[in-house]
RNA sequence: GGCGGCGUAGCCAAGUGGUAAGGCAGAGGUCUGCAAAACCUUUAUUCAUCGGUUCAAUUCCGAUCGCCGCCUCCA
């Protein structure tokens, strides 16, 4: 499977938005190599655009040096919430070549034409433009704005977009090109990139519904002008999500990145959980509330975890409780195969949750069933991963110290006591849990 | 003005032509010295509103109200 996220301008990546797309672009990667897909995913990183441009001219620093403390950002962001990196993360201003090559085509074969300082795509020569969004100029034209159709450059029709636009020999960025020096316009490098490391055709390309027009719409434009030949054989589309029912936006001051969120000590787990606990096609209204919430529901995810590998089980094999286990795991596929309906094959996961805590409470529960439960609760943490990595934590002397005081004084039913040291621990991070398979302990 | 999506319990939400998954929060119980964790039970006669089609609609159709996105620069 060749697939293509369309990934941020790196200036603006790190809201919480573009993470739900990331994200499901992520577990979209990962239940294909689930399902024994070979993979091959790409995210290109858009690192020219005019912002960025301005901003190094006015620093008098490169495009590179400008661009690499986000890059790095986004990279370090990504991987706190456990999304996989991409096989190919190509830049923009790497594959200009690339570029080039597709506009000399598109002018060579008529579906591009130079005009007013820039070059043109043509779209009176692509008759099936707008087959994506579906969308209709007629309207448009007529209503209540004089926005497509200002017509304010020399263009042969108003939907019609810049590949090209020609800079001055004096201005600093700017590369050279058969048709004259310039730079790209936004949308011909992702024609480029994903073409050049996945082939003519690929079979999907993903992005935010924001990206659905006029970008991939022209990228489709681009493609198929150049080659004849059927761009993406699927779409993905994350829908947008809102803060607190409202729009992301400066103004309400709820435009929060990734980071934002994290400082306030949220878990990354909690985060991703949240992020696709909806499919990735409705619109997700995320609240603080919320994400406590989903912090709630990792943490007893994991407990379960701990509490199963910890338990004191007798030898046997309980294969009801197996058969039922894979159930929950079929119907997680089912869940995911149904256009990744994640809501579903999460129920499944708790349902899977609740079978297993009960049969645990019921000692139900033995030694060949734990490895099999385990194995199955991997396969479902191999797409969501939500489970934390297993760290074997140590605590100090003083501390272990303090909890075989408690148990002794527990013994001597000196419970005052015990008490006390509970809280002290309790003060010093430690909660302590007293299971019928002795003491557990966890920090927090 | 054009196009598209959404409106389901206190909150986040899945879903379907035959009467509502899951999570969080809440209530009662079991367990426990007490907690915690876990388990069990419980929480929408109802799916924005009003009409229509149907033996039957939350699910289909129409209207109304509300929310969101795109339709402009830049990516």
């Amino acid at each position: 499977v060749r697939m293509y996220i369309c990934g941020p301008t790196v200036w603006n990546f790190a809201h919480i938005g573009n993470f739900r797309t990331f994200t499901f672009g992520d577990i979209l990667r990962r239940y294909l190599k689930y399902k024994g897909y070979n993979l091959t995913h790409v995210m290109n990183l858009t690192d020219v655009d005019d912002r960025i441009i301005k901003e190094a001219a006015k620093k008098n620093i490169s495009i590179d040096e400008m661009t690499a403390p986000f890059i790095k950002a986004f990279w370090e962001d990504s991987d706190a919430i456990g999304n996989q990196r991409p096989d190919i993360a190509p830049r923009a201003t790497e594959h200009i070549a690339e570029m080039i090559e597709i506009i000399q085509t598109l002018l060579d074969n008529g579906h591009a034409y130079e005009s007013d300082g820039s070059i043109y795509y043509r779209i009176s020569a692509f008759p099936d433009y707008g087959k994506l969004s579906k969308i209709k100029f007629e309207g448009n034209i007529v209503g209540g704005s004089e926005r497509v159709d200002t017509d304010k450059y020399d263009k042969e029709d108003a939907r019609d977009f810049a590949l090209w636009k020609f800079v001055d020999a004096d201005e600093p960025t700017g590369w050279d090109a058969p048709f004259g020096r310039g730079r790209p316009g936004w949308h011909i490098e992702c024609s480029a990139m994903s073409m050049k490391y996945l082939g003519e055709t690929f079979d999907i390309h993903a992005g935010g519904i924001d990206l659905q027009f006029p970008h991939h719409e022209n990228e489709i434009a681009q493609s198929e002008g150049a080659t004849g030949k059927l761009f993406s054989k699927y779409w993905l589309h994350g829908e947008f999500l809102k803060i607190d029912n409202e729009k992301m936006a400066k103004s309400l001051g709820n435009d929060y990145t990734l980071r934002d969120i994290l400082s306030r000590g949220f878990s990354p787990f909690a985060i991703r959980y949240l992020l696709f606990s909806v499919p990735y096609d409705k619109q997700l209204n995320f609240t603080f509330d919320n994400l406590k919430g989903a912090e709630t529901t990792v943490e007893r995810l994991n407990d379960f975890k701990k509490r199963l590998q910890d338990a004191k089980l007798t030898d046997g094999i309980n294969t009801d409780l197996q058969e039922k286990v894979h159930g929950f795991l079929s119907d997680f596929e089912t869940a995911m195969d149904d256009n990744l309906n994640t809501s579903v094959a999460l129920a499944a996961l708790h349902n899977m949750v609740r079978e297993v805590n009960t049969a645990l409470a019921h000692e139900t529960v033995l030694t060949e069933d734990r490895s099999f439960i385990l194995h199955i609760l991997d396969k479902f943490d191999s797409v969501f991963g939500i489970f934390g990595a297993p760290e074997e934590e140590i605590l100090d002397e003083e501390i272990e110290a303090l909890i075989e005081k408690r148990q002794e004084s527990r013994k001597n039913r000196d419970f005052a006591k015990s008490d006390e040291i509970r809280v002290l621990l309790a003060e010093k991070g430690i909660i302590l849990e007293d299971t019928k398979d002795g003491v557990r302990w966890k920090r927090k």
